[in-house]
DNA sequence: ATTAATTTTCAAAATTTTTTGAAAGTATAA
DNA sequence: TTATACTTTCAAAAAATTTTGAAAATTAAT
């Protein structure tokens, strides 16, 4: 395979995986972009590489420095912005990890936490609150290993990979 | 909290849950209606309680049969089909890591595998290999995991919860 | 202060995903 | 066989999400 054709595949695959994760396919693709670019890049090189507006390219681009995934570069005596993205793959994958379970996990836990405390007293009652209880283990669980992760390093991710297989 | 409205929360917070996971929401509500009730439910009853049509509610429900989440139950004598969800939550998890690991991650890998056999010899090429190679790393570790993870019972899991606190 | 370069915003358009509901299909009972 | 009860399908409608592009805002240079 070609180099440029096989760039192209890793940046459609990346937008794939992305949208199926919820995160926006561009925003991937501009991230994978990012990531086998040797320079840095600016909105219009972004673009014209992935053919997208200057509007959909400046949003995710946003969203990429909101995650973390990607800094701004300026070079001296230019007036525009570069983008260059985390390079560290252990990095990326905790931004994301720290992102989504803010987003996600923890109003679950809080969700959970509300409908624990139920009036009056019913079989149906009791029923309920055994699945609650339920997800609550292993939401908590969840939610525990993935502070834990966050706050170690790649050392400690890839031996606990090891330890696990 | 009245029972029905914390059952009503837990039912939307599932499925909000759900679609940003990547699984329609109608679908996940289907399965947290059924993750809680005591009975088995036919197709009218999942209508009538999440006000959803009959092609929707088919759909849905035979979705999650397909993702082994949820069972038909044939009662004797009744011509319509009933459905009770997979109770046990470990197995629960289990299933939805098997679907999405065969859906998203394996293609991922093989992708990865495809863009790493590229011709020719150059600084470029190497500076995107070692992206690949780098986020390959990742991938197949996490591969590695999920299989050992779905392969595992339950109390191993909850072990290496433990482990990893 | 004016101009020029660049970034940001956001309403409208395009696209994608989900839902509906009626028709077709299937299975059971009479 | 015919009627009845129920399930499945799928094209069209609705809803949600993403993208565009031009105008507004910002920033820096003259």
């Amino acid at each position: 395979m070609e180099l440029d054709e096989a760039k192209q595949r890793f940046i459609q695959a990346w937008g794939t995986l992305g949208s199926n994760w919820g995160i926006n396919r561009t925003m991937a693709q501009v991230h994978a972009l990012l990531l086998i670019s040797a320079e840095s890049l600016c909105a219009d090189d972004i673009m014209e590489k992935l053919k997208i507006s200057r509007g959909n390219a400046n949003m995710n681009i946003r969203a990429l420095i909101d995650w973390g995934l990607v800094f701004k570069e300026l070079k001296p005596g230019e007036r525009r912005e570069y983008f260059i993205s985390e390079k560290d793959m252990w990095n990326v994958v905790r931004q994301i990890i720290i992102h989504r379970k803010k987003k996600e996990l923890e109003p679950v836990l809080k969700v959970l936490n509300d409908v624990s405390d139920i009036e009056g007293e019913s079989a149906d009652k009791e029923a309920f609150l055994d699945v609650i209880k339920d997800i609550q283990l292993f939401a908590s669980k969840a939610d525990k290993t993935l502070d834990k992760l966050v706050n170690s390093d790649a050392n400690w991710l890839m031996k606990t990979f090891m330890k696990m297989m």
